[in-house]
DNA sequence: TATTGTTATACTCTATAACTATA
DNA sequence: TATAGTTATAGAGTATAACAATA
């Protein structure tokens, strides 16, 4: 077989793109695991975001956000509240509507989840001087915002498992 | 619930590692597109340049390589032989071994493939100037470095599905 | 006895589509 | 009639473990 292309058959792609997916699939796992520490998913950590930065909303919008159909989303919050680190609370006017909240505890949580991030964070960039993590992070940013992607979530959530199924009808309005 | 922590509640994060996870799967999902057209999975990719790299290597050395269960490489390999892609040799010195080589037609597909590796990289790195963008690849280089990522193959495989699964016993040795 | 390739089974995960209550 | 939340079912994808052939 003939190499016609403009490459050698030998070395592998190290472009910036594949090294971006490399490097990307290498940071969430190391951050799932790290996440393990405090018996969560980076979806769990990413519900738990949300809830901090807009408290109150719908499940169907938090689902939507989320990337996850909304009757997924009912197991996946069910357990969150069986945890006691979100609330369920029914809106008076619209009492179709669920208000989901961050409880007392779920803000400790979300503190750790802070530290956790920032350690993360920490480990991903070793190796680099402060201003050369400053520029990679500029760099990284525009490449970001020139993609359309939304600061704040990312698609990765949608293919992650959860990961104790011990699930059981809990609390929540048995009808 | 008080904010405890160094960083306001607002504002979500996005440091490097999160741009990175966030970039990473996008970079991935959009190269998955892009390798549809050529009716490959990036697993399938995966291999028929592993392939070209170094070929007529064992299947059991080929599924760990990708991370792939052995058994599980059988049906991968099944259909890329059916359509004519790969060949399965025996080996004649030990014959439980198959030496997997890449077919004159897997070739041609792997120059197309190179080709849309090479747009993929273009559009991935749209925005930046040609100094910024080998700037950038040295930045993420030495990362991957520092993190202990071989060179050319990366986790992502693990958890991308195959397309079509129409799969039929084909032509190997049907004992 | 160990190893390659293979097949079969069992299980996990998920979306789709009903269904209930409220609007 | 439409929508939020929920439940049930059915399907895809997978690893685990047995199995056959060869070493």
């Amino acid at each position: 077989m003939t190499n016609e292309g403009e490459r050698p058959p030998g070395p592998p792609p190290t472009g910036a793109a594949f090294l971006l997916a490399q490097l990307g699939a290498h940071a969430a796992d190391l951050f799932a695991e790290r996440l393990a520490t405090l018996d969560l998913t980076p979806a769990q950590s990413g519900l738990l975001r949300l809830l901090a930065g807009s408290p109150g909303r719908s499940q169907r919008e938090l689902a939507d956000d989320l990337g996850m159909p909304p009757s997924r989303f009912v197991a996946f919050a069910d357990e969150l509240e069986q945890r006691g680190l979100i609330e369920r609370r029914r809106n008076p006017v619209d009492r179709r509507l669920y208000a989901v909240h961050l409880t007392d505890e779920g803000g400790t949580l979300l503190a750790q989840l802070r530290q956790v991030g920032a350690e993360h964070e920490r480990l991903m960039t070793e190796g680099l001087s402060e201003p050369e993590r400053e520029q990679l992070t500029g760099l990284l940013r525009r490449l970001a915002e020139r993609q359309g992607l939304s600061p704040g979530v990312h698609p990765g959530f949608r293919s992650m498992r959860a990961e104790r199924t011990g699930r059981r009808k809990g609390v929540p309005g048995n009808r």
